[in-house]
RNA sequence: CGGGGUGUAGUAUAUCGGUAGUACGUCUGCUUUGGGAGCAGAUAGGCCGAGUUCGAUUCUCGGCACCCCGACCA
């Protein structure tokens, strides 16, 4: 994409007001825009690093044998009343219309999902499977806060298993730890991010999230450096300050951002709404759940917040909104910079390559500190200067080196996962 | 929801109970072109409502919004 058809413009200066880096960076450079408090719109750029999340997280679903679906947002009240949350849950965004028929504004979907699956589900034979879906969710948090890690409204991938019993459910929730942990691996965050004992609320006696070690975080997590596993705060008391798996005593402290949470639900929704299947004997069953959840706003936030310098957004390859940044300088009397930058641009297209040409008729130094803002993995350089050599100056974001590439390494650079 | 803070142009800010100023941005022109450049010109602003006052952006009250701390967060 040529960075002249943008139009989005990025800022020198960050909002006044907040505090969050991430909310800072992503506005400054033109990847989200805030509407409200907790409220954001996903701009060109944002919007592609939010896709790229997504469909790291759709991959490692379909893995797993998710089928996806796309469930409403406008949610019938019975629905809600009958697991009788109606009530009870507090951030429940409530909305009627003219003839004052109510309706949830989802928050999330067991409610939706359950119904939805029990016209499906009638015997042994229809289990175990699992469904997702990626869908902006509606919370009325009290204090929306952290730039996009923490939003009225935001997207979620949540998943919903269903099993003929607990070993089955227990089995699948196993693997999909793993699932989770390759995401977050994938996602740029792996070495953060950490498996991590929570509350099981009223279904189980432990959750399981997925915590990334960030000052940004809200939660406080105990480290076992040993088994690469945290106990959340919350449970401490209970967990004596001792590694669920080992015991180690000696656990390091650290603040961290959930991003990701898996819970055990078993018949807690299937119950209310009466999901049985038929088993061998012919005997009705409840069915058994699981739920599996990521935040993609939570996750896109919290990347910037671990990766992000002091000159702005550094992206992993993997969910940078393009593979290189082309920038050419010194282009106002000399069209033969232009001409090559076009050529190298087209010819990066032909193979494949995501890139971002920055093609505007501005000073090298604004360049520069905008290439450096946005955070594209790679920038490449064209000017006077490169026109005479047959290598390719080519600066690594992260890392800050820079190099002379021939076109074959270029190539393998940029197309490097 | 409790506590604290802040609301002035697109952004960041200054001053003031009496004509609202600066920088960045944006627009026009010229110069400049390897780290947010320069000159000239232009653009655009007091959150809403009530009160005090001859006069309120400024003081008072109420509302709303935003930020921060806390509580909350299947």
């Amino acid at each position: 994409m040529k960075q002249s058809q943008l139009f989005t413009k990025t800022h020198k200066e960050a909002p006044a007001d907040d505090i969050a880096k991430n909310a800072k960076l992503l506005v400054r450079a033109g990847f989200v825009d805030k509407l409200q408090a907790g409220v954001y719109t996903y701009l060109p750029l944002g919007l592609r690093v939010l896709k790229k999340i997504e469909n790291i997280i759709r991959e490692e679903m379909n893995t797993a044998r998710g089928q996806e679906i796309l469930m409403p947002s406008l949610q019938p009240k019975e629905n809600w009343q009958t697991t009788g949350r109606w009530d009870t849950m507090d951030d429940l965004y409530k909305v009627s219309d003219a003839s004052g028929r109510e309706n949830a504004l989802g928050p999330t979907h067991e409610e939706i999902v359950v119904p939805l699956v029990k016209q499906f589900v009638s015997s042994y034979r229809d289990l175990p499977f699992a469904t997702y879906q990626f869908q902006n969710k509606f919370r009325m948090e009290l204090r929306a806060k952290s730039g996009i890690l923490r939003g009225r409204e935001f997207i979620m991938k949540d998943m919903y298993s269903f099993h003929r019993d607990e070993e089955d459910m227990i089995a699948y929730y196993e693997t999909m730890k793993g699932v989770y942990a390759r995401v977050f691996e994938r996602v740029g965050i792996g070495a953060t991010t950490f498996l991590t004992f929570a509350s099981g609320g009223s279904f189980a006696k432990y959750s399981h999230e997925f915590q990334t070690v960030t000052s940004a975080g809200e939660d406080t997590i105990y480290i076992c450096d040993k088994c690469r596993v945290a106990v959340n705060n919350e449970i401490i008391e209970e967990q004596k300050h001792a590694c669920p798996q080992c015991g180690e005593k000696n656990l390091r402290t650290e603040t961290s951002v959930e991003v990701g949470n898996i819970f055990e639900l078993k018949t807690r929704f299937s119950a209310p709404f009466d999901l049985t299947y038929k088993d061998e004997e012919g005997k009705d069953r409840t069915v058994v759940m699981g739920c599996y959840g990521i935040g993609l706003g939570r996750v896109f936030g919290t990347v910037v917040e671990v990766l992000g310098d002091d000159k702005g957004l550094v992206w992993p390859r993997s969910i940078s909104p393009f593979a290189v940044h082309l920038v050419e300088i010194g282009n106002t009397d000399d069209a033969t910079v232009h001409d090559e930058a076009q050529r190298l641009y087209d010819e990066l297209l032909n193979k494949g390559v995501e890139v971002l040409w920055d093609d505007r008729n501005l000073r090298a130094g604004e360049k520069f500190a905008e290439s450096d803002l946005i955070g594209i993995p790679l920038r490449i350089v064209v000017s006077s200067k490169t026109l005479s050599s047959d290598t390719f100056e080519v600066k690594d974001r992260a890392t800050g080196e820079v190099s002379m590439l021939s076109w074959e390494e270029l190539l393998a650079v940029c197309k490097k996962q």
